[in-house]
DNA sequence: GTATAGTTTGACTAAGTTGTCAAACACTAT
DNA sequence: ATAGTGTTTGACAACTTAGTCAAACTATAC
């Protein structure tokens, strides 16, 4: 379909040097909708405005383009949440914890897509960036494993893995995106009241 | 890869008349693994143990093979619940419910997996076979809207959608399944018991 | 102005995949 | 045995897609 590159957004020469963004733009656009198989590279190029060999020049294959926007996407998103206030019981703690995340899902609905379907695929690209996370000293998510432990010393709440409470919080905010389109099919103008159910 | 197909398991002519059958369930399984894009028909046949003609034999295009394999899974799936018993409280009904959706699941796995995929691609198969069943009288998921409809009424639980709460449900229970994975992988021993946390 | 380095382009190659087809095959009814 | 029907097979054609390459282009340094 459209090889024309030729609208005026798309400068031609050195100035165009965010031409590497762009292409990190529309690929997690595109993978995010078709997957990594059903994307097709020509597709990608058409969304960044420019023509298909660039995206070898900037990054040799496909694989790499897709690990490389799969890395930056998963650190950006982990790099989003602020530490968790020292003082609260886990109760809030937990709560702004699902307020930034369901927020920060809402604003990249396509990395949310994303990471679930790595999941799903087996693939242990989160499992090993939560790990790493959790691993990181002074790391938000450090933070928020110490104060769920600290919270069952306490006896707030039983004794679980802190790393799989975590976990589960997480993928309950990312499920709920799952669940939109059909919702929205099912129940268009209920959306925004789902949203409300859901923090129950 | 293989193209061989003479191991003594799939017998030559006519009393291979589960040819069919067999292509179903290659078909679910590829499908499940890689998605609708990632599937090549060549696997599936290897796996279903036949020639790859075959495949445009019995369905004409991958296309519709797809289409038939998630169309009899869905069905089935929806067919295997049970319609909740009269008596109970909303509760015990939802749990009823859950646990058998969670053994459905369990059992199988691939199906859920297409399900989330399908409802991500924002493909309206799975809304629409929903809405097909809720409207279906005697069908149990209108007995669980019924159900739902009535601890309304009697002021069991605040005034919802009875659908969108079947589908948060529904929903909650297969995302549990696709965190499975990375519950898994960050620590393995824990599995089990994750399934009773996620219970609550 | 010329050389140089980095970028962009169009054309080409190689590989893989779907879909088609006519011939071979097996089993049934006559 | 033979004819007929439905199934299976191997070879083939058409198409798509990832990846390569050398030439053209742009801007800057000299």
């Amino acid at each position: 379909m459209s090889t024309q590159v030729t609208d005026s957004t798309a400068p031609s020469g050195p100035e165009a040097a965010d031409t590497e963004a762009r292409i990190f733009e529309a690929a997690l656009k595109v993978f995010a909708r078709k997957g990594k198989d059903g994307a097709r590279l020509q597709e990608i190029a058409d969304e960044a405005g420019i023509h298909r060999p660039l995206l070898h020049y900037y990054f040799r294959t496909k694989q790499q383009l897709y690990e490389a926007v799969a890395e930056r996407m998963f650190t950006q998103f982990l790099a989003s949440f602020d530490a968790p206030a020292d003082g609260g019981c886990l109760a809030d703690v937990l709560r702004a914890f699902i307020d930034h995340y369901i927020d920060s899902v809402g604003e990249h609905p396509h990395a949310a897509m994303w990471m679930v379907t790595e999941n799903m695929a087996g693939n242990p690209v989160l499992g090993e960036m939560l790990t790493r996370a959790f691993a990181t000293e002074g790391s938000p998510q450090r933070a928020m494993v110490e104060a769920i432990e600290r919270a069952i010393e306490t006896g707030e709440i039983g004794p679980v893995d802190p790393r799989q409470l975590l976990l589960t919080v997480v993928s309950a905010c990312v499920f709920f995106f799952v669940t939109l389109p059909t919702v929205k099919m099912m129940n268009p103008l209920a959306a925004e009241d789902f949203d409300a159910f859901v923090e129950q």
